[in-house]
DNA sequence: GGGTATCCTTGACCCAGATCAAGCGCGAAC
DNA sequence: GTTCGCGCTTGATCTGGGTCAAGGATACCC
């Protein structure tokens, strides 16, 4: 049963609600009728795994719609996620053969694919391509050292806090939602997936979660939906000296 | 009292060490030549700070011999080192004023800088540089994600194992050693170091490489210089599953 | 209605690594 | 020489989070 929200995003360029955050951000009208040519949607389902680390990766392309994750496994089943993809955010790399990572479908997902020959082409041809993807991949990069933080040093109640702080960001700035009053939203994560990012057992994360509540710092209804009554709270529960500013 | 190794390269990027894998590594000489004259070296002894995150940075660059960090700081003190930048590698971000990280010298330092205006200037004209840019910021990606499984879901001993084994294998890299017969490196790091990178403390580090000599995985001489009699082993105590095949 | 599968919570206990503390080795300064 | 300081080691003890185990809540299916 698809869902509704998803569908409709199969078509043009022009009304993609991804258009002006993903890798072809920069690129004129012409330039995307070219991307048009070598593009293709897929969708999954929750659970679905889109590639397979070390698989042959003939494809790279954008998160339009759900959350992907991209995780790395050790021969003993000890998995650490790397990477939380978001809608505009880019899976593959140009100029590798072999997937680095499992990339798994968190919710229903829609991805936009480029064949990934004609692609690297582009790139070439096209600076526009190229210099976007330095930029996203910039900022991924800063993503992943702040994680490095996280990971090494924080607490448990810090991690989770983190966590929560970074998901009810950008859900609020895909929502647009001012930084006034308080953020609700649905986690898109199992208690285990939230493990698998933060270094730590669902035990503990459940927890601490239960801890949060209890202490006020969060609300919660069912098991997922979140409410953060007072952010810069969040924020300090986090450890991050960060001020809360909106910087997307 | 400079070292003598690190004086020389002062002077053209036709001699440089690193000519052929930093962010010039794509130029032909014309573009290599409009690099040459937005340069400048500067030196930096072991300890010293090159930037202060937050601070204003009117350069970026690349090292061209010892060693860096890049180390981010919690209020309270708690520190983590999100990268260790080697000979090569790229310091700062080009678009971005404010530097987001402590880059400190941890060996005697010698940076290849460029005045950042003219260097983002030319970044637009010159796809050569942005291309290889690209592909280093790429490298820095996967690295920092190999380095979240390390930091999420290894034990103190696997860590430690696991840092010993980069270093060694960068090292061989250098010294165009091949992979038969053992590894012998000086440490470019103390303890405390070690423990920053690790999201240890200096005493579970140094524990922990005692365990390491006595369960004969390495040797050591003082404190800083050690032999790797088996690099096969080494990796099998880092957990990886590599098969520890020099892919530089 | 009952069965069962998934996801989550909570309790009891344990252990790897943190913390606190003492002391060693060695080079530099005097 | 002695003293100092720094980097490191080692021991004793503590504790945050892991492990093991027992349910609870919800949804789905028969």
């Amino acid at each position: 049963m698809p869902n509704e929200q998803l569908t409709p995003h199969t078509q043009h360029c022009d009304d993609c609600p991804i258009r002006h955050r993903a890798v072809c951000a920069r690129c004129e009208s012409d330039e995307l009728q070219a991307l048009e040519e070598i593009k293709y949607y897929r969708t999954f389902e929750a659970g679905q795994t889109v590639v397979w680390s070390g698989d042959q990766m003939d494809f790279v392309g954008s998160v339009v719609a759900g959350i992907a994750s991209l995780t790395q496994t050790m021969e003993d089943g000890r998995t650490q996620m790397v990477g939380l993809l978001l809608p505009s955010d880019f899976v593959g790399r140009p100029g590798r053969d072999a997937a680095a990572y499992d990339v798994v479908a968190t919710t229903e997902l829609v991805m936009c694919c480029f064949r990934k020959k004609p692609f690297e082409r582009m790139m070439l041809e096209t600076p526009h391509i190229a210099q976007r993807l330095l930029e996203m991949t910039l900022d991924e990069l800063d993503a992943a050292r702040e994680w490095m933080l996280v990971l090494g040093r924080k607490t448990a109640r810090e991690k989770i806090a983190s966590l929560l702080s970074i998901i009810a960001r950008r859900d609020a700035s895909l929502k647009l939602v001012g930084s006034k009053g308080p953020l609700v939203f649905d986690l898109p994560l199992t208690r285990e997936a939230m493990a698998d990012y933060l270094g730590l057992t669902l035990e503990t994360v459940s927890r601490q979660m239960s801890a949060l509540k209890r202490d006020g710092v969060i609300q919660l209804e069912g098991k997922r939906h979140v409410t953060i009554p007072d952010l810069r709270r969040l924020l300090d529960e986090a450890g991050d000296d960060n001020d809360g500013g909106m910087m997307i």
